[in-house]
DNA sequence: GGTGTCATGTAAACAGTTACATGATTTT
DNA sequence: AAAATCATGTAACTGTTTACATGACACC
């Protein structure tokens, strides 16, 4: 899936400037881009040129000028049509399971603090999620119950992600220290 | 995090050919990267520039001569100051959520066979997981009672990863099913 | 006779990140 | 005086994938 069809997500809620699209998909876990410039202006550049969205630039005093970009009737149907396409499977990337798994060469003092460091790392951003479903502070659109009900589900997700992974990094330390048998270190 | 340390890795383990790395890191679901040759012989010639590993080349008879490449002490060292390091947060990549995120212009009937294909999507992998764990198949180290009880947990993790994808779809799923509120369409 | 395994490598394309560049205004 | 916000864009680089290329043998 491309940032294309996030950005016409976006557009389909609200009509928006490229700096407004960077920012929402900057802190949106879900949309999982960092929301650099080349890619989104990019997009739009070809988005446009498909007739899937429309711009109006807007002069500002004391500001830059803004490229409003709206989306059109064949970008609507091109939203809904991937809306019903076959949806890719879900993928995870933890560089740290690999390092764990050529951890044995360390002492378990080293060990149990490298596992404490990513059960800090990982806890603070189970809490920084929380914190963006507490403040309802997150991009999201309400229009109807349903759509209400899928966003709260989306976060939901992300929530459950982050606290698996500290529940068993969290559970493997404890394990780790209590266990004499995992003490004996290697010649 | 680079393919290079997970190739490190394998090779502190066992001498390898770049086509068995590729096998290995293939069917890992752990370490991340397709396998393609690019990544792989590339970053095989980086790590004898680097010292970092060695080779040797076997000619055989009826099948082509193949690159044993074998870890340095340098290689090691690097390998074990690699698993020291800082570690990276988890993350994931779930285009899905993006396109839940904009289905409310579905029809109930389309977004619960959406919801449907996601669910047998993901049953599938977790299905695979679970018997490529069972079959004991994978490739685990097991040269001490930690490092066995640390590759089990690397499994465990991936397995629970699908798992509660999968119930959370199902949740989802049914609640939509049940509730009336969230079958009102749109005009 | 076609497909699969063993085994190495290259070319081209695409995706994604970091950093650069400009410039006014507002906040600390 | 420095840093952040608004706003657009480009350049260079890294990472990753797909496809191409070769060739022998084994299995169905």
């Amino acid at each position: 899936m491309s940032i294309k069809f996030a950005i016409l997500g976006i557009l389909s809620f609200q009509p928006s400037t490229g700096y407004e699209l960077k920012k929402i998909i900057e802190d949106s876990s879900v949309m999982y881009w960092s929301g650099n410039n080349n890619q989104i202006y990019k997009s739009l550049v070809q988005l446009l040129a498909e007739g899937l969205a429309t711009n109006e630039v807007r002069h500002q005093e004391s500001a830059p000028s803004k490229k409003i970009y709206t989306i059109t009737a064949e970008g609507l149907s091109e939203l809904r049509s991937w809306t019903l396409s076959a949806p890719e499977p879900p993928e995870f990337k933890k560089s740290f399971l690999t390092q764990l798994a050529w951890a044995d060469r360390l002492s378990p003092d080293e060990l149990d603090g490298l596992l404490g460091i990513y059960e800090e790392e990982v806890g603070s951003r189970l809490f920084m999620q929380q914190e963006k479903t507490r403040r309802g502070d997150a991009f999201a659109p309400k229009r109807t119950p349903r759509e209400t009900y899928l966003w709260t589900m989306i976060e939901e997700n992300v929530h459950s992600f982050y606290l698996s992974e500290w529940q068993w990094v969290r559970n493997l330390r404890k394990e780790l220290q209590n266990n004499d048998a995992f003490k004996e270190v290697k010649p």
